[in-house]
DNA sequence: CTCCTTATTAGTAATGATTACTAAATATAG
DNA sequence: CTATATTTAGTAATCATTACTAATAAGGAG
């Protein structure tokens, strides 16, 4: 994998985001610093990044979002709002878990309403 | 909601499998009962059955796949072989999650390479 | 440093899963 | 049984993502 300043400039935008970002909030970031790169170009990269493990490839909704791969956490969706927040605390020990296979990571996720939502309901 | 014939096969079928289908999978059963129901109607009722949490939507590659409500599990993903395992130990304990809000539903995945691909691999 | 090979890119066209739309059909409350 | 609102089949449209291609650029060998 050779080093483009397309792909380092993807990788360092996911790296330095604490949203959770789709590949267009991820094109419409790079294109302040490249404005020619096409976003056919972030979607391959994206594919070449979270292959190699070099980030997260999250499905909430219908588009995907990517994280960095910094620390470990779970995730909660909102349904009423679409907000996703993150959730630290260490849920699962990886290693005691039995399935079939060699497993390269894994994604905890939580649906419902949060907070905010719940306030605005009870008006 | 009313009750109606495409409705009650549709969770019939998910209901009775033990697979992953998707909404396509789905669509060719309920031709073999009802050969005129439309692809259409198939995801409206997807729609429905997985907002009133009568049946559960889960992401994991291109299309969405849809279970029975019947037991909680979780899954593991073979990124070779793309298929999905059921995998029925209790890893988590809802009621101990701290989250901003309330939750629904959750979701444990692992993705990774299943055994009967490994021992391919070492041919 | 220069050349050469091969990966990568920009731009555009195509794909595939899902949703939107509409007139006709049907469930169900009264 | 009748009226009304929901649901349906069939089709067109949408949206995220992938495929394609000629031009560009990374980086190893000499």
């Amino acid at each position: 994998m050779r080093t483009t300043k397309q792909r380092k400039l993807v990788l360092e935008i996911i790296n330095n985001s604490h949203d959770h970002l789709n590949a267009e909030d991820i094109y419409y970031e790079c294109r302040k610093k490249l404005p020619n790169i096409s976003l056919g170009t972030v979607y391959r990269i994206l594919n070449q990044l979270s292959e190699r493990q070099m980030i997260k490839r999250l499905k909430f909704e219908s588009y995907d979002c990517f994280d960095s791969m910094k620390r470990q956490h779970s995730h909660f969706y909102c349904v009423k709002c679409h907000h996703i927040y993150d959730i630290f605390d260490e849920l699962i020990n990886v290693d005691k878990i039995k399935v079939p296979g060699k497993i390269n990571d894994y994604d905890v996720k939580f649906v419902g309403t949060c907070d905010v939502c719940l306030n605005k309901k009870e008006d």
